[in-house]
Formats: structure tokens, sequence, C-alpha cells
DNA sequence: GCCAACGTTGGC
DNA sequence: GCCAACGTTGGC
């Protein structure tokens, strides 16, 4: 089971600065089943990176960490809301999310064409032709490797 | 339950 | 702004 994530976010809606300033947030509008499926598999003080994306360049900036683990994502329910789904009901709720918490920024972005360079991360999920996964698994070793570029100043 | 149409994602 | 990839929807 993975213990380390990525979240996609673009920095436009919501940035590692937002985190930082925020505190903590509802990951709240993530409306695909595997997103969803992954982000029931976290544990309480799992960590992610945090993925600046549609912006150039799209890269990785930072940590954060799960604060609370899958809850009904709050934005389903929010009547005309961006992320209304009528087809959930609270009784049923069809989409989960947790919470995540500001750990880290990095003090440089690290861009996605610097990533594409590193044969050892060849098999990211975010790298791979036509992946598209908001949230996303990383491995142990894809992990330690990203964690070590970005502290370099 | 197939599959075409449609919408979205996201790098470029 | 383009467009490849792919998830979702809905007619049949």
């Amino acid at each position: 089971m993975p213990r380390h994530w990525l979240f996609k976010t673009e920095p436009e809606t919501f940035s590692i600065d937002d985190l930082a300033r925020d505190g903590t947030t509802e990951w709240s509008g993530v409306r695909n089943f595997q997103a969803r499926n992954l982000m029931r598999e976290m544990k309480l003080g799992d960590l992610g990176f945090f993925y600046h994306s549609s912006i150039s360049p799209p890269g990785v900036v930072g940590i954060c960490k799960v604060v609370a683990e899958a809850h009904p994502d709050s934005s389903q329910f929010v009547k005309k809301g961006e992320y209304w789904d009528p087809s959930s009901s609270r009784a049923n709720p069809k989409w989960w999310c947790v919470d995540v918490g500001f750990v880290e920024k990095f003090p440089r972005m690290i861009a996605i064409e610097e990533l594409r360079a590193i044969p050892d991360l060849a098999y990211m999920p975010l790298l791979r032709r036509g992946q598209r996964l908001s949230v996303q698994p990383v491995s142990d070793q894809e992990w330690a490797l990203i964690v070590r570029l970005g502290r370099e100043a």
C-alpha cells in the first residue's frame, strides 16, 4: 500500500502559498472514481507532493500531509455550486476526500521537464502519457529522490 | 451492455 | 489555443 502521494492543483485556484496561509484544507472537488479511491486509502500522517498544474512550467513545489482521513466531500452537497452533484445524497455520499495540511515549500520548484529527464522516475503516473489523475501514488524510491532534489537550494 | 458523442484534463 | 487521451453519458 503506497504511503506517499501526489496532489495536483492549479495554483490560480489553490496554491502552496494558499495552503501555507490556511494551514489545512479540504481536498474537495475531485470527481474521478480512481482518485477518490486513492484518497480512501490514505492514512493520517501520510505525506504527499504538492504539484502545480496548468501553468508554465508545471512542477512539484512542496510537501503536504493527510490531516484527516477520507470523509464525504462537502462540496457535492452545495446546491448550484460548482461541485454540486445532484446524484449524490448525504445518506449515500458519492464523493470522498481527505484534508491536507501544509508541511513545507521547497526552496525551488522541480519542473516536470526535470522529472522527465530522470530515468528512475519514468514509471510515475505523472509522467506517463495520458495519465491525468489529480491524485496519484508515489513510490518510496520516487519520494526520496524528489525530496532530495526539492531541498537543494 | 455496447459504443459514439461529448466533456475534461493538462502539457505543450 | 491545440489536441491527445480517456472518463462519462445516454441512446439503443
